[in-house]
DNA sequence: AAGCTAGACAACCGCGTTCCG
DNA sequence: TCGGAACGCGGTTGTCTAGCT
């Protein structure tokens, strides 16, 4: 029998939404001696939470380089297209968003781009239109092809995720039912190119213009698995990892050859993201690149300068599979080598607008998600009151501190092990 | 004005993995 | 090598708010 944590089932423990006081406890807390054990941070900090709660606390909540703000298109569309090629590997998939949780990404796709894909004809599930699982599901059911254990998976999640979201576009099917093997249905779909969606706009969109709602698979990262067929297997897992593996190689040596990648196109959208990370005149089926194209397109959009609504972050396939949140006792930040740890598009770069942690805590600064505080967003549209935290995040890293970590983080870099 | 509902998101839960003695 | 503790992750639930009736 397996005892549970120490922190579970203490009736003494609080639980529930953070209070103002809490928060500030916890940023003491780790101003002063950072992130380490938190089974024992609570206790140390005066909370009557669990570690548990206080880790997630931070990690979701309270640390410094969070984005508040909303999500932008460029990082919805990021979202969509690793969903696509990993599926709900949410950790993953954040760290390609600076400031942005697994969390916050979870919520944003289970609240808004499932149902916004679902209106647009596409199962958010398998990313493929509705018209198409539901004639693989024809076919498998007319055994025109036997399908695979995995491919049989596949469809059956499809289907359970159909019936949840059919309801949004059900009378897409009445019609549309024959017109779904298109010969041209790799064709790289822009979802961004979509108009903002009601389901019924989006069901005419879909029934006038079937071919170009179409699924973004991880057949671009390691060849066209379903090709001939129309039956696209989905990877499992290892095959997922071997694909990241080829690309994040491909990206390493195309890093080596010089230039930094930013994954923020401002011509092209996200261009250097797997999935289908390409502009869309190189990404039929047939052209579903290469690792290597895939590196050269990186170091391509590594030269394209970046939106002022973009953050200024750079991004690598290396950064994405090597990442290691614990590197530098617990400064778990964006590498910002500026001195000023500058993130989120500035957000905490202004010197003067600095603000002491124990004025955050005390005017209640930090009251967006806890009790009593607005669940709404900033007060004053500047990033939900974390806008002034540059020198909170400086308490946590000092100067040795941040250039331990900047020191650090090359060697996580050199070590191709990390996959989840 | 009150009640209802849906959306948004914070927080919890359980399980698998990693770390460490 | 093993076992327990700590951590990380994804799924799920709870709570608050805004909008609608």
């Amino acid at each position: 029998m397996v005892r549970p944590p120490a922190c579970c089932g203490n009736a003494n423990l609080r639980r529930g939404l953070w209070t103002p006081e809490e928060d500030a406890k916890i940023l003491a807390y780790v101003s002063k001696h950072g992130t380490g054990n938190w089974t024992s941070i609570p206790k140390k900090a005066g909370l009557r939470r669990c570690g548990k709660s206080c880790r997630l606390r931070w990690n979701n909540y309270l640390r410094p380089d969070l984005n508040h703000e909303s999500f932008t298109q460029q990082e919805e569309e990021m979202i969509v297209r690793l969903h696509a090629a990993i599926g709900s590997r949410w950790s993953i998939i954040a760290q390609q968003l600076p400031g942005r949780t697994d969390n916050d990404v979870k919520n944003h796709w289970n609240t808004k781009l499932r149902k916004k894909l679902s209106e647009m004809g596409i199962d958010p599930v398998t990313h493929k239109p509705f018209s198409q699982i539901l004639a693989d599901y024809g076919n498998i059911n007319g055994g025109l092809s036997r399908p695979s254990a995995a491919s049989a998976a596949a469809t059956r999640s499809s289907i359970g995720s159909l019936s949840r979201d059919l309801k949004n576009v059900a009378h897409l099917f009445v019609s549309n039912n024959n017109n779904n093997n298109h010969p041209d249905q790799h064709q790289q779909h822009n979802y961004s190119s979509l108009p903002p969606q009601s389901s019924i706009t989006a069901a005419a969109h879909f029934m006038e213009q079937p071919e170009e709602i179409l699924p973004i698979t991880t057949e671009c990262f390691v060849g066209n698995k379903g090709e001939g067929g129309g039956e696209e297997e989905s990877m499992d897992l290892m095959d997922q990892l071997q694909a990241i593996k080829l690309v994040t190689e491909a990206a390493a040596a195309a890093a080596a050859a010089g230039g930094e990648t930013n994954y923020y196109n401002d011509d092209e959208g996200m261009a250097a993201v797997g999935g289908s990370p390409f502009p869309s005149s190189s990404s039929s089926s047939s052209t579903c690149s290469t690792a290597a194209a895939a590196a050269a397109e990186m170091k391509k959009s590594a030269t394209t300068t970046t939106t002022a609504t973009t953050p200024p972050l750079s991004f690598s396939w290396r950064d994405f599979l090597l990442e290691d949140d614990d590197a530098g006792g617990g400064a778990q930040f964006p590498l910002e080598n500026d001195g000023d740890l500058n993130v989120n598009n500035g957000e905490f770069s202004s010197s003067g607008e600095k603000q002491s942690l124990a004025a955050a805590a005390g005017e209640g600064g930090l009251s967006r998600g806890v009790v009593g505080g607005s669940n709404s967003g900033s007060a004053d549209g500047s990033g939900g009151g974390y806008a002034n935290m540059s020198s909170f995040v400086e308490a946590i890293l000092n100067e040795d501190e941040r250039r331990d970590v900047f020191l650090d983080f090359p060697n996580l870099l050199q070590d191709p092990t990390y996959y989840h």
